[in-house]
DNA sequence: CAAACCTTGACACGATCGTGTTAGGGTTAT
DNA sequence: ATAACCCTAACACGATCGTGTCAAGGTTTG
C-alpha cells in the first residue's frame, strides 16, 4: 500500500499528527479510511498539506480562514451577501482611511513573530 | 448637522460604542472624525453598520471573518493563492482535468497573478 | 498472540475574538 | 465654565483557535 498513516504522513509534511486530525475536522484535507477506520494519506493528500503549510505561512493565514474561504466558495448565498456588503464600502473610497487598518494588521503580525522568535529561542 | 456621535450610532444601529469603535479598529466601518477627534456618523456609516448587523446574524459569520474576506478582496496575492489552494481540492485526482479545464483554470491563475503583479506595482 | 500503531475524547494552555467596564484626560454645547 | 459627552488605553472574561498530551480501547502486522 503506498497510503501513509497519521504518524508517517506527519513526518513528511511537517505538521503533527494531531494537527492532521484537526484539519480534517476543519474540512480542509480528509483522507480516505482503511477498513478498521485509519487515516490513509496518498500522494494527493500528502501534496495538498505541503501546500497548506506554505500558504498560511507565505500569507499569515489561520486554518478557521481557510475554512471560511471555503465556506464562502460553496455558500453562493454566503459569498454574494459578503461581497456585496464589501462593494458597498467600496464605493466610498474617501471614507477609506487604510492606514489605521495597516498598522493594527502589522501589529499583529509583529506580535506573531516575536512569538515565533521566542520559540525558536527555546529550541 | 446630520452626523451622530458613538453613543447615538449605537442607539440607532443596535451596535454599542465598544463595538462601533471595534468595527472600525476591524476596518470595517470608519466614521470620519470632527476637528477634535469625535467620530461622526453620517447616514452611510449608519447604512453599514445596520447591514453588517444583517450580515453577521442572517450568515453566523463574525466580524473578522468579513475582514479576511476584506483582505482577500484586497490583496490579490492572497486570493490568487487561496482560490488556487481550494481550487486544487474540489479537482479529483483520478478526474484527470482535460485540457478545456486545465486552460480554463490556468487563465484564471494567469489573470489572478497579473492582478497581484499590478497591485505590487501601484506600491 | 503481542508489540506497535491508530481512533476518539478529554483536559490544558496561550493567543485572538467579541464584548463590557473603568480610568484619565480632552471636546462640545449650553 | 461646567455638565455632558468623546477619546484612547487597559483590565477582564467567556468563547474559539491552534496545539500538546494523556487515557481507554480498537487495528495492523510480524
Amino acid at each position: 500500500m503506498d497510503a501513509l498513516t497519521v504518524n508517517e504522513a506527519a513526518a513528511t509534511t511537517g505538521w503533527s499528527p494531531r494537527m492532521l486530525r484537526y484539519i480534517e475536522r476543519a474540512g480542509l484535507v480528509s483522507p480516505p479510511r482503511s477498513d478498521g477506520g485509519y487515516r490513509l494519506y496518498g500522494p494527493a493528500e500528502l501534496q495538498r498539506l505541503r501546500t497548506l503549510r506554505e500558504l498560511l505561512e507565505r500569507h499569515d493565514v489561520g486554518l478557521a480562514e481557510v475554512g471560511f474561504a471555503r465556506r464562502m466558495r460553496e455558500d453562493a448565498g454566503l459569498r454574494a451577501a459578503v461581497d456585496e456588503w464589501l462593494t458597498a464600502q467600496a464605493r466610498r473610497p474617501e471614507e477609506v482611511p487604510t492606514g489605521e487598518w495597516l498598522r493594527f494588521e502589522q501589529r499583529k503580525h509583529e506580535r506573531l513573530l516575536a512569538a515565533a522568535q521566542s520559540q525558536l529561542e527555546v529550541a
